[in-house]
DNA sequence: TATTGTTATACTCTATAACTATA
DNA sequence: TATAGTTATAGAGTATAACAATA
């Protein structure tokens, strides 16, 4: 049997995600090492970083949500400073949100709070476990987008 | 290196669960099959089922949620006549929460349908990756309760 | 006095719908 | 007329604090 045909035939597979996810983002939420900042707000934020200067048009659709959220979300990170907001070129609707400086350090920062966090649950796990659970990051990843 | 050690030292590893987890998390909610109900509502459903009858705070223990959280999931289960309540035999101040068959019936329906949702979106995956995907969901599953 | 569960209240996040400015 | 973004509004989910009933 084939790995796909494997997880497709295995029922308690899918709910088992969905309630583990769900779960671990809560959990998440109340531990997030920056709790001035939301889970969507950093993801927002990492996106910004990775794929460099966007629309809040763009960045919505990278983040799966609908353009008022992103909205929210910016007023909330440009206030913070975490960002910068400059009139498109071309186009005079458009705006471009681009990383700041202090956004890339808080981004660093955020990084090895969470490396210490994380370690720290980690101590929890088997090797094994913790082996499969990075190599299931590019799934996840993915599987969160698609 | 050991996986452990491997995993501590990749800053990007913990921020890239966080950032999927977020995102899945997210989507799942809009695209789940029983729209009626919450992922919360949901996975405390299956934790009925799984661990058998239970009073709401160890429900909640369970489902690392405060009580008044319950509360409200068991409001909306109760009304939708998936589980039912009884009074405690020794402690009059407990209640004994057990998931109903229509309860039952619910959750393997939605095992079903999820299959289906999840099959589809694993079709943009590669074999290795839903094979990671599976294998590491002990580790995602104890993660989220430690 | 301590514990179990509920009620009261508030906050965060996200959505849809309506609006403004620009193309 | 269509598009990019914002504002207005509402709903879901969770939390803390205060309360009632019981141990």
């Amino acid at each position: 049997m084939s790995a796909a045909s494997a997880l497709r035939s295995d029922p308690a597979l899918a709910g088992a995600v969905r309630d583990a996810v769900g779960r671990l983002g809560r959990r998440m939420r109340h531990h997030a090492a920056h709790p001035e900042l939301s889970l969507g707000q950093l993801a927002a934020l990492r996106t910004l970083e990775r794929r460099g200067a966007m629309s809040p048009g763009e960045l919505a659709e990278h983040e799966k949500v609908q353009p008022p959220s992103i909205t929210k979300m910016l007023i909330r990170l440009e206030t913070l400073g975490y960002v910068t907001r400059a009139p498109h070129l071309a186009d005079r609707r458009q705006v471009v949100i681009t990383i700041s400086e202090t956004g890339k350090a808080l981004l660093d920062d955020d990084r090895r709070r969470r490396d210490a966090w994380i370690a720290q649950r980690l101590r929890g796990l088997e090797p094994e476990e913790i082996a499969a659970l990075r190599a299931a990051l590019p799934a996840l990843e993915k599987l969160s987008r698609s």
